[in-house]
DNA sequence: TAAATAGCGATAATTATTCTCATTTGACAC
DNA sequence: GTGTCAAATGAGAATAATTATCGCTATTTA
């Protein structure tokens, strides 16, 4: 943990952006819910326990930075909210998610699975594909 | 079109649903802008060149109506904005999309490309996929 | 023809997110 | 260390998309 901290630091320092106090318990959030899809809200109110002075245009704030330098996904499940994802270490590619429409639980899939698909939209329709977004909707193992 | 409207009629009957003007007006715009990814608020406007009496609320209603139906699917592409884009007749799967970070531009792929995807997934996941949503961000071939 | 109901338009309410601005902080020069 | 200055912050206002409310209209049913 401290030394993702220290290495996500870095990556902050080599844009010339700081790891404010704030930043980085934004960031521990994340860290310690990397299982979970947060809301913008969801991280505001578990940063608020161990920060409270906080406020909520800092967080957002955050993610948006977080998502600028790719430490983090925004993505989007269709329920109005935007939720933010750890990118995994190294990983050149985003990973891909579950949504059960049973019970709303959301799981990752980390392998890339699309190399193929993208070999051919690049050759056949001559796009430059640089980042994805794959979802399954349906019914989770757990609901079955 | 005008048969695709009475097959959409129908299908709105099917489950004692009316096609009432205000509905017909909104469908005949999707239907020509089928190539485009509308916002409501664009349906809106187009809508209202026909039918200038229309209330945005009801717009919104019958693109919620429409997609409880399964005939428009509703997306997001992360720019804060739901778009509708009407599924294929017949088709059992959402289409895909192109989405250029250069242009903006958003193009389909009609294409499943992820029936072997699928396959891993199901069985690896021991997951039930109903749905999927798959959208690749990079340069389109006009802005290369 | 009367009653019941679905759908409508206008607009208020809600919700997520972004913006503004006065204040604070932290890195760096001296 | 102390002063300087841009970057960052917190609070709350502003914005924008979407949803809810409610009185009215139209259409179907009895």
């Amino acid at each position: 943990m401290e030394q993702r901290i220290e290495r996500i630091k870095k990556q902050l320092h080599s844009q010339s952006y700081k790891l404010t106090p704030q930043r980085e318990a934004t960031v521990r959030v994340l860290l310690e819910n990397e299982d979970d899809h947060l809301s913008a809200e969801d991280v505001y109110m578990l940063v608020k326990e161990k920060y409270p002075e906080i406020g909520l245009a800092t967080v957002y704030r955050t993610l948006e930075l977080l998502t600028e330098l790719k430490i983090v996904d925004k993505i989007n499940f269709g329920d109005g909210v935007s939720r933010y994802d750890l990118r995994q270490e190294g990983a050149d590619h985003f990973h891909h998610h579950l949504v059960c429409i049973e019970c709303g639980s959301v799981d990752e899939i980390q392998e890339d699975l699309l190399e193929e698909v993208e070999k051919v939209v690049e050759k056949r329709w001559n796009f430059a594909i640089k980042d994805h977004r794959l979802t399954f909707h349906g019914i989770c193992h757990r609901c079955k």
